[in-house]
DNA sequence: AAGCCGGGGCA
DNA sequence: TGCCCAGGCTT
């Protein structure tokens, strides 16, 4: 693609195909910025199919600005519960609580406004100003990428930063003088049904004529994307504690799993050792008394190995301690609670 | 620049 | 199993 006529073309094919086999989404029928955003921020990392089940009940539960930036964090964590990367979610929270107090509840509506919001970056700043204000920004994640690679038949390993400033400038060349919502949106789709990672289905792309590496025969070496993906083996026993019917749970403050709540978990060898463990930390006798399962969870770039074990919390002095009391809850108030998918494994070996 | 942060779908 | 997915923040 060297001249405008090109572009021109380009961006008609892609628009064209858009209109008629683009995807019928559920925050494709709003302008509304806050609706774009929550649908932007779910979707990082998160498959289209995965997030419309979460899209709807949380624009429900919370239909804007100001209903999010009040709500009750508990809430706003079980409405992301299942979803991943919960930090997200933390950060759309505080983005409200700053719209409300620096622009009266109304959402900026430039590029260099919105990213300096918690939690947006180039992509969410390009997709929202693009597809709610219609500003002239190209997007760039995993799927404009692979594009661009097979496009312009480049070798750049995406996985880079400088790869993906270089691309920027490619993409607001491409999207100059046209539609950018439809545009951003219609690449999007390209990459999800037609250029895809593995098999391509060139013979429907709508801008194939305009594709080196079609040409060239290299899309399926496209894009190159080298990066380490090594994983480390963790080994946890893992106790569901009970006293009273009850059940002990503690919330994470900080790390991995932030502000979800989860089973008490220790790196040791043995159920002894997790027992002094525990006691050091709660000043509470516990005695495990059945060995259950291995349970094996997989992150990004960690295992756990959770080796559950059935425990009792042991008697303690009245009144009982207030730390006890707080960390103990019913099987019901546990449905109600933010707790992530390797602990609800977990929850399935209580008897 | 590299590490960290989840979970689901797919070949 | 390994890779990918509408990424961003911290160090």
């Amino acid at each position: 693609m060297c001249n405008l006529m090109d572009i021109e073309k380009f961006q008609k094919n892609l628009i064209e195909w858009y209109k008629k086999e683009g995807r019928d989404l559920p925050w494709r029928h709003t302008r509304d910025p806050y609706a774009i955003w929550v649908s932007e921020i779910m979707l990082q990392q998160t498959q289209v199919d995965t997030v419309k089940k979460y899209y709807t009940r949380f624009l429900r539960t919370l239909p804007d600005i100001a209903s999010l930036a009040e709500a009750d964090e508990d809430l706003v964590f079980k409405l992301w519960e299942g979803l991943g990367y919960y930090r997200r979610v933390r950060h759309m929270q505080e983005a409200a609580r700053q719209i409300m107090t620096e622009y009266g509840g109304h959402f900026p509506e430039t590029y260099d406004t919105i990213i300096r919001l918690k939690g947006i970056g180039a992509y969410t700043s390009s997709a929202i100003s693009s597809i709610a204000f219609g500003q002239e920004k190209g997007v760039i994640d995993g799927n404009t990428l692979r594009i661009l690679s097979r496009i312009y038949d480049r070798q750049d390993n995406i996985a880079l930063e400088k790869t993906k400033k270089a691309y920027q400038l490619l993409m607001d060349e491409l999207i100059q003088g046209t539609d950018p919502s439809m545009f951003n949106q219609g690449m999007m789709d390209l990459g999800a049904g037609i250029c895809t990672p593995r098999h391509p289905d060139c013979e429907h792309c709508p801008v194939r004529s305009f594709c080196k590496a079609h040409a060239a025969g290299t899309e399926c070496l496209l894009p190159v994307n080298i990066k380490n993906t090594s994983k480390t083996d963790l080994y946890y026993i893992t106790a569901i504690l009970k006293k009273d019917g009850k059940y002990f749970l503690i919330k994470n403050n900080d790390g991995l799993l932030e502000n979800l709540y989860g089973f008490v978990q220790y790196e040791v060898e043995s159920p002894v050792s997790f027992e002094e463990m525990f006691y050091e930390n709660y000043g509470l006798s516990v005695r495990l008394y059945e060995y259950c399962k291995e349970i094996k969870h997989v992150f990004s770039h960690r295992i756990w190995h959770m080796n559950v074990y059935l425990g009792e919390i042991m008697d303690t002095p009245e009144p009982m301690n207030e730390s006890l009391s707080v960390c103990l809850y019913t099987e019901s108030e546990m449905a109600e609670l933010p707790i992530s998918t390797a602990h609800r494994k977990v929850c399935t070996q209580i008897p």
